[in-house]
DNA sequence: GCAATTCTGGACAAAAAAGTCAAGAATGGT
DNA sequence: ACCATTCTTGACTTTTTTGTCCAGAATTGC
């Protein structure tokens, strides 16, 4: 259980489409400011145009632009579609040997334990917004307050 | 943002040889029940083994055996064994191009938000032992209470 | 001691993810 | 019209993760 490359990249590329309010952002200044290979921030904005994150323009003075504001982008929906879900159903079917062993068998005992997770996480970026990011350094998410309400 | 194969295998083959109750479990066993090749299932074990959670008997009517007791086996600590953390500081490290530019040029904006994931997931496996696991089907840990306490 | 059983170790093979490249197409300035 | 700028695409390479194999070593029963 990892984040994966595209997901911490993936995201950093938009976070810095956000930063350029208004501007278009170029590849190159991504690539400058964040420390990743031209290349790699070309596919990556690639990938969040295809998401639907961003929006293109070419040509002199192009770059790149959020395709919708800031408070109206969810961190959770960047994430899943970056790194795709903790858990999902087809995931029995791929990795159990087909679903009537997982279920049968006993192999899914683990399910609900990955299901438990995925809530959790999806509980921890509940209405968190590419602006909540935007706005503060690394307090920011702290003064939102703890994932999680002490118990 | 996955669960790895070695995760999911893993746990899966804990579960096994904790069902054992107290007879060693066989590696063709668990490969039969799980539906999980054989040389798999062996390197999964040699994991395991290696991790202290469970340890092995070798020839006739040899297998594996839990190294404590069900209950005193984090669900958590079996998962970071096997999969590594969601966020530990090595992170920045590798992906930031140094810890430096993480700092001072930003790109970990993001950096609170995967810790605040990882608090979420910890929270949620918070007290989930093996035995948690073993004791029921699906409703198990639903019965166990949601993750999070609803705000 | 011998044979059957069962784990052990390291190296190899396959698959998936991450990262790179080069040629191409749209746009705007002159 | 031409050129510089900037995104676009698909194919390719590298790295990491998964999964397989085989010869070896420990243990038990006879």
């Amino acid at each position: 259980m990892k984040i994966t490359a595209q997901e911490e990249y993936g995201l950093r590329c938009l976070l810095r489409v956000a930063h350029g309010d208004g501007e278009p952002v170029t590849i190159s200044q991504i690539c400058k400011a964040e420390g990743i290979s031209q290349p790699n921030v070309a596919k990556m904005m690639r990938l969040l145009r295809r998401g639907g994150f961003v929006k293109s323009i070419r040509g002199h003075d192009g770059g790149y632009e959020l395709a919708r504001q800031p408070e109206e982008i969810a961190v959770g929906e960047v994430l899943a579609f970056l790194g795709g879900r903790l858990y999902d159903h087809q995931f029995c079917d791929t990795r159990g040997g087909g679903a009537d062993s997982c279920r049968h068998l006993s192999g899914c005992r683990v399910r609900s334990l990955w299901l438990r997770i995925q809530i959790a996480v999806d509980h921890s970026l509940r209405r968190i917004t590419l602006s909540d990011l935007l706005q503060g350094e690394d307090q920011e998410l702290i003064r939102l307050g703890p994932p999680v309400p002490a118990p």
